[in-house]
DNA sequence: CGACCGATCGTCT
DNA sequence: GACGATCGGTCGA
């Protein structure tokens, strides 16, 4: 099921197509390795906002605060905010800098150090809730607010590829989630999941 | 299963 | 002072 890993470089966050690279993006493992602590899960669920067009993007009209700073820097930048005061949301940089295009990793399917992702989120033994949902992914992989602004191109937290690929008919795409007051921009159609995992969190469309 | 609710706090108005 | 790109639990049908 998986071959040689193979870190994915800048001209793939380098593109003018966030929708693709959202699909792309399923598939793919997402690790991080804190002192040699090692966690990786495979995407299974990706969210792409758009730009200063997108009513749901933190980036909506030019906004540009201390906050999201990082959703304007280069391809393969790391945007993480705090959701509701006690949530992590993970966020992948792409396009050009300056142009605020992001994916929202939504859910993994666990990989690789399983137990220490026990540890983080204090369950006792795994279940579908350990990487369901951004919050949990967070939890999960050991990412906080310290790491927004980092890169994936050389540092603790990376994205690869190992050969697996889904095929075009296992993956559904729907209405993002959480939305509601982005108004028409909310019915588009920006979500990606991958059909029948049960990893892949509130199912709405 | 769906609807609702409390937790919790940084960010922006 | 209000509001979230959430989560997990409860309650009732």
């Amino acid at each position: 099921m998986s071959g040689t890993m193979k870190k994915l470089d800048e001209s793939f966050y380098d593109r003018n197509d966030v929708l693709k690279i959202a699909r792309e993006l399923l598939g793919k493992i997402l690790v991080t390795r804190f002192d040699g602590v090692l966690t990786s899960g495979r995407i299974v669920e990706t969210e792409a906002y758009a730009g200063e067009g997108d009513r749901a993007c933190h980036a909506f009209g030019g906004r540009r605060t201390a906050r999201t700073e990082a959703v304007y820097g280069p391809p393969g930048t790391i945007y993480i905010y705090i959701c509701y005061g006690l949530h992590y949301l993970f966020n992948v940089v792409t396009n050009k800098k300056d142009i605020p295009h992001v994916v929202l990793i939504r859910a993994l399917e666990p990989v690789k150090g399983i137990p220490v992702m026990l540890e983080r989120t204090g369950k006792e033994t795994p279940d579908y809730s350990l990487t369901r949902g951004p919050g949990n992914v967070s939890r999960a992989l050991g990412m906080n607010k310290s790491h927004s602004g980092r890169n994936l191109l050389s540092g603790e937290i990376y994205i690869a590829d190992d050969g697996f690929k889904y095929k075009k008919d296992q993956i559904l795409v729907t209405k993002r989630i959480g939305v509601e007051s982005a108004r028409e921009d909310a019915e588009r159609l920006y979500r990606f999941i991958v059909k029948g995992s049960p990893y892949v969190s509130a199912k709405k469309s």
